[in-house]
This record gives C-alpha cells, sequence and structure tokens, in this order.
RNA sequence: GCGCCCUUAGCUCAACUGGAUAGAGCACCUGCCUUCUAAGCAGGGGGUUACAGGUUCGAUUCCUGUAGGGCGUACCA
C-alpha cells in the first residue's frame, strides 16, 4: 500500500495527504471535494487536520465523529502516520513519522523547483504594470503598481510561463496635448528637461481646468497629435524619451523590471481599423453624438455604463486605446492571459473593456483570459488617498534616498561593516533599503488599501525585509564556514525535536506558491517566507549546527539550512528583492 | 439615487473552498551576546473581529439590516 503512494509527484505534504484522503472519501462513497488535508492550526494537537468528516456526516447523515472513524479506518494501516485520530466534533487530526518526513524532505532537497509544478512551455502572458504618466515626476503612489507587477510578472516566470512586462506608459491622452499646446505658448525653444516638464505639466492642467478656450487650445493638440502631425510628433517623441530617462532611473533603483517600454501611443495605429470594424458589425454605435460600445447585460445588478470609443468631438479615450491595446497584445505575444496591475478604483472601467473585448471578439473567452488584478489605494494616517503636508505626494526618489540613508546609519553602527569598503557599504545599504520598502509594500494584501507610513517602510526590525534578508545572510555565512560546496546530499536524514517544525514548514511552499499565483497576491509569499525566517531563526537560537558532534545531525542541520536559504531566495527573487553577501 | 469595497489588539496589518484557543510586527514589560551575525532569540500583558439579527454542529468569513469610512457611476487618464 505504501509505495502505491511514493509515486505521487512532489507536491507539498498537505498535498500527499489529501491525494490519500482523496481515496479514502471515495472508497466511502463520500464527496471527494471534502477530502482536503490542510496544516493543523492547533499546532499542539497535530501536525495536520482534514475536516472533511463533518461536512460529509450532513449528506451522509451520520454522527461526524462516525464518519471520522470510518475514514481513519480506512487509511490508518498506511505507515506514514504517527497518529491519526479524532478532535474535537470530527477533526481528523494527523501527525506523520519522522521517517516519511525525512523521506519527503530528502525527495524535496533534490527537487530544484521545491515541488512547484511547471506549466505547459509556451504560454505567454503579458502583464501591464508601473503605468507611469510621462511628464510627471514619479511618486510614492506608483510603487504598488510597479512592485506588485513586478512581483506578479516574476511569479509567472517561476510558474513556467513567458511573462511578459510592459510599462505602459500613459503618452497618448490629453496631457500630451497640454503640453505641446504649453510649449508653443511658451515659443518653446531649446533642450527639454524633466525638470522643465515637470513644472510645465501642472501648470497647463490648472490652466486648461480653469479656462476653456486654453483647454480648446489642449484639445487641437491632442488632436493634431493623434492625427500624425510631423512637428508635434518630433516635440512629443523629444519628451516621451526624456520623460523614459526619469522613470528608468526610479525603476533601477527599484529593482523593477520591464521587458518592454511600450506605451498607450503604441495602440495608436490599431484604433482606426478597429472603430471601423466594430461599427460595421453594429458593435460600435452612436449615441448622443459619442461612439459607443454597449456592454450592459440583463443578469447586471448595477447600471454599468457603455464603453465610449469615440468622444463627440471625434478624439479617442483611455478604453479605445485599452482595446485597442489589446489587439497590438494579440499580434506580438499572442498571449493566453493579460493581468492589468492597475489601482482598484478602475475596476468599473475594467469591466467595461473586458466586456467590449468579449463582444467584439477581439479576446474571446476560451483564447484570451483577462485579469484586473486591481490593488487597494495609498492613504495617508487620515484614511485619504496619501498626500504629504505640502499637498503634494512624495517623490519616489526622496523615499528610497531616505530609506538608503537609515540603512547607511544602521550600517555604520555595525561591528560588521567595519572591513567592508565604501562600495560594499553603498551596495549593502541600497540592498537593504530597497527589501525594506519593497516588502513593507507587499506584504499588504493586494486589494486593501493601506496607509503609507514612512517610518513602517524604512524600518528594518521584525516582519521587515531587512529581517528576511538577515536571516539569509546569517545561512550564507554558516554555509561558508562549514565549506559547504554545492547541494548538500543527505543520505541519513536526522531530525530531532528541535528540527521538526522547520522540516514540516519547508514542505508547505508549494501551498503557499499555488495560493499566491491562484489570487495574484504576492503577500502570500511575503508571509509564508517571514514564518521560515521566523522559524530558522528559532532553530538557529536552539539547535546547534556546526557544533554538532553526531555528524549525520549534523549533516541533515546543515541541509536544512540550505534548503531554507534557496527557499528564501526564491521568494525573495519573486518578490524582487536582492540578497547581499553580508550585512 | 444606484453600485462596489472597507471597519479585526494602543498603532500597522494577516487569517487558505466557513473549522478547534482569531495570528504577526511595532509600542510596552521581563530575561538572553563565552554556540555558529543581537537587523536576533525566549517569555509576558493587550480582542464582545463596528453594531443588531439570521443560517450552521461550528461564522472574522455566508445572508439581512444599522452606523461610520472610502471609491465608482458615458465624453479625464
Amino acid at each position: 500500500m505504501r509505495r502505491r503512494f511514493k509515486g505521487i509527484a512532489m507536491s507539498s505534504l498537505a498535498q500527499k495527504l489529501t491525494e490519500i484522503m482523496e481515496q479514502a472519501f471515495s472508497a466511502l462513497e463520500l464527496p471527494k471535494e471534502n477530502a482536503r488535508v490542510q496544516v493543523s492550526g492547533q499546532v499542539e494537537a497535530a501536525q495536520f487536520q482534514c475536516n472533511g468528516a463533518m461536512p460529509s456526516a450532513k449528506i451522509a447523515r451520520k454522527n461526524p465523529r462516525e464518519i471520522a472513524q470510518n475514514i481513519i479506518d480506512q487509511v490508518k494501516h498506511i505507515e506514514i502516520f504517527e497518529d491519526i485520530s479524532i478532535g474535537g466534533p470530527g477533526f481528523i487530526n494527523i501527525t506523520l513519522t519522522d521517517t516519511y518526513i525525512t523521506e519527503h524532505l530528502k525527495s524535496l532537497l533534490k527537487d530544484v523547483r521545491f515541488g512547484i509544478p511547471s506549466v505547459e512551455q509556451g504560454q505567454n502572458i503579458v502583464l501591464d504594470y508601473g503605468g507611469p504618466n510621462i511628464a510627471k515626476a514619479m511618486h510614492v503612489g506608483h510603487l504598488r503598481s510597479s512592485i506588485i507587477g513586478d512581483s506578479l510578472r516574476r511569479m509567472c516566470l517561476h510558474a513556467g510561463y513567458n511573462a511578459i512586462g510592459d510599462v505602459h506608459m500613459g503618452d497618448w491622452g490629453s496631457p500630451m496635448g497640454m503640453i505641446l499646446s504649453e510649449l508653443e505658448l511658451m515659443n518653446f525653444d531649446g533642450d527639454i528637461t524633466m525638470e522643465m516638464l515637470a513644472e510645465i505639466y501642472p501648470k497647463a492642467s490648472n490652466a486648461c481646468k480653469e479656462d476653456k478656450a486654453r483647454m480648446a487650445l489642449a484639445r487641437a493638440a491632442t488632436h493634431k497629435l493623434q492625427n500624425g502631425d510631423e512637428s508635434y510628433t518630433k516635440l512629443w517623441r523629444e519628451f516621451i524619451d526624456v520623460s523614459i530617462v526619469g522613470m528608468k532611473k526610479n525603476f533601477d533603483a527599484l529593482g523593477v523590471h520591464f521587458d518592454e517600454w511600450k506605451g498607450e501611443s503604441d495602440a495608436h495605429p490599431f484604433i482606426d481599423d478597429m472603430v471601423k470594424d466594430l461599427r460595421s458589425k453594429n458593435i460600435a454605435i452612436d449615441s448622443e453624438g459619442a461612439l459607443i460600445v454597449p456592454v450592459a447585460q440583463d443578469s447586471d445588478k448595477k447600471e454599468l455604463p457603455p464603453l465610449m470609443l469615440l468622444k463627440s468631438d471625434g478624439a479617442v479615450l483611455y478604453g479605445t486605446t485599452d482595446l485597442a491595446t489589446i489587439i497590438e497584445r494579440k499580434q506580438s505575444h499572442n498571449p493566453s492571459k493579460i493581468i492589468y496591475v492597475v489601482d482598484q478604483r478602475q475596476a468599473l472601467h475594467f469591466e467595461q473593456v473586458f466586456r467590449a473585448a468579449r463582444k467584439s471578439g477581439i479576446a474571446p473567452e476560451d483564447k484570451i483570459e483577462l485579469i484586473h488584478a486591481g490593488f487597494g489605494t495609498m492613504n495617508g494616517s487620515d484614511g485619504k488617498p496619501f498626500k504629504t503636508r505640502a499637498g503634494g505626494v512624495m517623490r519616489l526618489e526622496e523615499l528610497i534616498s531616505m530609506a538608503i540613508e537609515k540603512a547607511q546609519s544602521r550600517l555604520n553602527e555595525a561591528e560588521l561593516a567595519k572591513d567592508m569598503d565604501k562600495a560594499e557599504r553603498a551596495s549593502v545599504a541600497h540592498k537593504v533599503a530597497i527589501a525594506a520598502v519593497k516588502f513593507a509594500d507587499l506584504q499588504n494584501n493586494r486589494s486593501a488599501d493601506y496607509i503609507f507610513d514612512i517610518d513602517r517602510m524604512t524600518s528594518f526590525e521584525g516582519k521587515t525585509g531587512p529581517y528576511l534578508l538577515y536571516q539569509a545572510v546569517r545561512i550564507q555565512s554558516l554555509l561558508r564556514k562549514a565549506h559547504v560546496q554545492g547541494d548538500i546530499i543527505c543520505e541519513e536524514f536526522k531530525i530531532t525535536d528541535g528540527d521538526r517544525s522547520l522540516a514540516l514548514l519547508l514542505s508547505e511552499l508549494p501551498d503557499h506558491f499555488a495560493s499566491a499565483m491562484k489570487h495574484y497576491t504576492p503577500h502570500l509569499l511575503c508571509d509564508y517566507a517571514f514564518k521560515l525566517a521566523q522559524e530558522f531563526s528559532s532553530f538557529y537560537g536552539n539547535c546547534h549546527i556546526l557544533s554538532e558532534k553526531d555528524e549525520a545531525l549534523k549533516l541533515s542541520r546543515l541541509a536544512l539550512c540550505q534548503q531554507t536559504h534557496k527557499q528564501l531566495s526564491l521568494m525573495l527573487e519573486m518578490l524582487g528583492i536582492e540578497i547581499p553577501a553580508r550585512m
């Protein structure tokens, strides 16, 4: 019987137990869906639990404890259970033998994917994140989209997809016309700089808000640009390039990567044909002078406004470019999925775009999955969208340099840094700072609003990025001292009471990864990484490693350390956080 | 008006198809640098999960209502 379960592909212990339970449930003609085994919420009582007896009891009209006993009778002969018993109203509590745990661990050590399955090759996923606007200085509000999007991209890569990150700049709407018309009013002639743009744009934007005639100028300029006016296009290209240089500086500092630097303008060549096509198919219709795609359905509870393709003045809108961008992406990547990492407040907009894409056949349901992975708003301590005292929003550069400064001074106090040269110190300070900022943001649930707290973002103690780095660095130091080279192979794996909980935790990775992938939530990886770091730190404090006399135990512990380090490295890699050699 | 989301410890946040005694970090209190990095470890106090009902063996989670907050709602992006 035992051999039967040995062939199961590498996965988490909970998954393996679930498969065993499913067989037992099936044999008893109970619903298999109830068989799921999870890590026990009661660590003292058991390692794992299965709650399926209770809901099954209702269907079978039997006492839940009796059902639980039937299930246990089905599986108890399998030699992997140290203990399997009923708790409370019908929980099935499971504790595994150390032999089985170590067997699992040995196979885990040999698996470069840590039990994470790989999807079939050749599937492209486009991720749309960052979304900075031209001519605007990047502020802390850009943090979430960039960091979450980049992390999701890294997760997709690790899952085996061909993930393509696109920055999708805001380079085509009416702000462009505002800037162009402003430059014209200034009779501008010379080199454009980022500082200048950052000054011009808000000025022009305000002027347009207050003055209708000024707005008309901007509209005309937008129109001219979108119709391919040569001199406007040249000028536009110029300040786009200047802006990109500024963006790259910020993204580089953050360690956020993009495979493509496209923008809304890249969808422009597709708009005309798209509009014609939708009009001819009667999917787009005229309404109140504008061209719209109705997307409301009878089953809707709420009123769903149509997606507007053309304004009454003929100009294109945000939704138009978003729809055309899908066509552009289909042509360049033929993706099976597009993930938009954009503010949650735009949920309705994406609902409209997605529906229009379905209805028009641009993105058939069975061909392209469209996901809006929205994120919550970054609020100030007053619960309102974050603003500094001056009324503006803190610049991204400012946040980063504050964090670096703090890391630098923390490093200067440290004994260890005395023999670091200046370059190493700078590099370590940068890595620590970025780890702090990114982890502080990523550990929040993606879809929930959260409060921007500068102290929290630049904190290095407790549940922070630097804490994770610190644990990883400690292991590196340990492995160096043990002269470990390459992968540790441990034939006689030994665990004691002090090692068991770390060993069990290491088997959970596939579950957390799967969950994070399913919901597009990096914070689940943060949680697991932190738990792992904490568990390791406890293990490190309680167990001898290098000084362990029992050679087999010492080797086992070193293997645990190495595995912990590998998993931490992977988690941090997927979160976009780099580990220094020491700190 | 209609719709969506939120309310969990002093603060900031978790809680996997509803599961057992709701978890972390910060702050506060007590210990620990003569074992491998104290950005650390061990331990303590701190909760009517906004409120009132309902469904259920079991509710922070699902349903209804109330209060408070945020957001969206065809010519911005």
